[in-house]
RNA sequence: GGUGGGGUGGCCGAGUGGCUAAUGGCAGCAGACUGUAAAUCUGCCGCGCUUUGCGCUACGUAGGUUCGAAUCCUACCCCCACCA
């Protein structure tokens, strides 16, 4: 039910299948974030048709609004969204970093302050489970600390601890959970990796989660917060080789085209990704060529397609200058249009990675589309 | 014809003697965004240059008052409302 198969490396680079209860995700694979349920702006079809195998929620959010039990009472996320494939639910642990000043931190748990009315919002690492599997996600996140990327060792030290105690709790409460086997429900439980950008933490970390193990897959967080590339690129290679090949890795929260790449070249199998179609919105497209900012002037009268190398809806469609002007009219047809183009640029470098991986030929692949990729915005 | 109100940078619109090349907003231009408090945010936005500075032009037009005017005075042109 939760099965990694590993069909090939190339180098660290690796290409494998995992199974879930809502099907397979063929991987190095990029998730595009659903945060409320729903990918943005997209609707299941069209991110279906993006080749998105899996999809992500939030915890903190769904919590807040409908609100998990209203979920469960429609059926579960997959039921009430209708995306009937795998699912994962991020537990609300990044809101810990990116609601910084709407939390208090204790070692029990998280007192937000909702963003929406103010009320008070506390997430522990055991109602993280409980809401998760009132979600019934097909992989439920472990309810972390994450800390921002310059964070220095005694903060780090700290993150990194307590996700390694409330990793116990989580995992208890979630054994608790899968004891009921209510409706034949399961859900799979993956561990993070903290201890900021500091070698020596992230090592205990790890060590700390395999001793706790198994796992059918683990992720590796607080990367791409703030840290410069060449930090998260060192942190991945000074874990890989400590990381089970059995399992998928999941770098959470990465990122764009030149990161996937990175990180499938340290051994990464899973992404996820706000960027795309947040990017998307804003009118910043990933191309071949490099990042094109789709209101730009120059493309008023192109009539090319964003990236003749992509095989996307949009791009098999509709010109650059009808993109720019759906962007410069507001209709929303545009922020949709260049979010599906996004999503599909990150699934389809997923594939072909996994091709070139394969054949044996990822590295050499990788520097050449690296080099080809102007990540200045002129493309 | 009379009375009153008004003419400000691409547009709308503040400003009623020096702190004003002139608040704001829109339009335009450029950029940012990494487990989504973001269909958001930031910067530029009279012209030229040796661009943290300098020069030139500018608040309907032409004069005037003043050390100094978008701001005060005079004349004229135009717009709006009401009255004839």
């Amino acid at each position: 039910m939760f099965e990694f198969l590993l069909e090939a490396t190339d180098g660290p680079a690796r290409a494998g299948t995992l199974t879930l209860p809502h099907g397979a995700v063929e991987t190095p694979a990029f998730m595009p974030v659903g945060t409320h349920g729903a990918v943005r702006g997209l609707h299941p079809v069209e991110v279906r048709r993006a080749g998105a195998q899996i999809i992500l929620g939030n915890t903190y959010h769904l919590h807040l609004r409908p609100g998990e039990e209203v979920v469960r009472a429609l059926g579960g996320l997959h039921r009430f969204t209708t995306w009937d494939r795998p699912m994962l639910t991020d537990s609300g642990g990044f809101q810990v970093f990116s609601l910084e000043g709407l939390r208090k931190i204790s070692e029990a748990g998280v007192e937000f302050v909702s963003h929406i009315d103010g009320s008070a919002r506390t997430i522990t690492p055991e109602s993280s489970m409980d809401i998760q599997w009132a979600l019934s996600a097909d992989i439920a996140m472990a309810f972390d600390h994450v800390v921002p990327g310059q964070a220095p060792w005694e903060l780090a030290e700290e993150g990194m601890g307590r996700t390694l105690r409330w990793l116990d709790r989580c995992r208890i409460r979630h054994q608790e959970l899968l004891a009921t086997g209510a409706g034949g429900q399961t859900q799979t439980l993956w561990p993070i990796v903290q201890g900021g950008t500091h070698q020596d933490l992230r090592r205990r970390s790890l060590e700390g989660i395999l001793t706790r193990g198994p796992w059918t897959g683990i992720a590796i967080g607080g990367l791409s917060v703030g840290e410069p590339k060449p930090v998260m690129h060192r942190v991945l290679e000074e874990l890989a080789p400590a990381l089970p090949a059995r399992m998928p890795r999941y770098l959470m929260g990465v990122g764009f085209p030149d990161d996937l790449l990175e990180g499938i070249a340290r051994g990464v199998d899973v992404f996820d990704c706000v960027a795309a179609t947040r990017n998307g919105r804003h009118g910043s497209a990933w191309t071949s060529a490099g990042k094109v900012n789709i209101r730009a002037a120059k493309l008023r009268l192109d009539d090319g397609p964003l990236d003749p190398a992509c095989d996307c809806e949009t791009c098999s469609r509709f010109s650059r200058a009808y993109l720019r002007h759906l962007f410069m009219a507001e209709e929303m047809l545009g922020l949709r249009l260049v979010s599906i183009h996004n999503i599909r640029f990150l699934i389809r470098l997923g594939e072909q990675a996994r091709t070139e991986i394969k054949a044996g030929t990822f590295d050499a692949w990788r520097r050449d589309w690296l080099a080809r990729y102007d990540n200045r915005g002129d493309a």
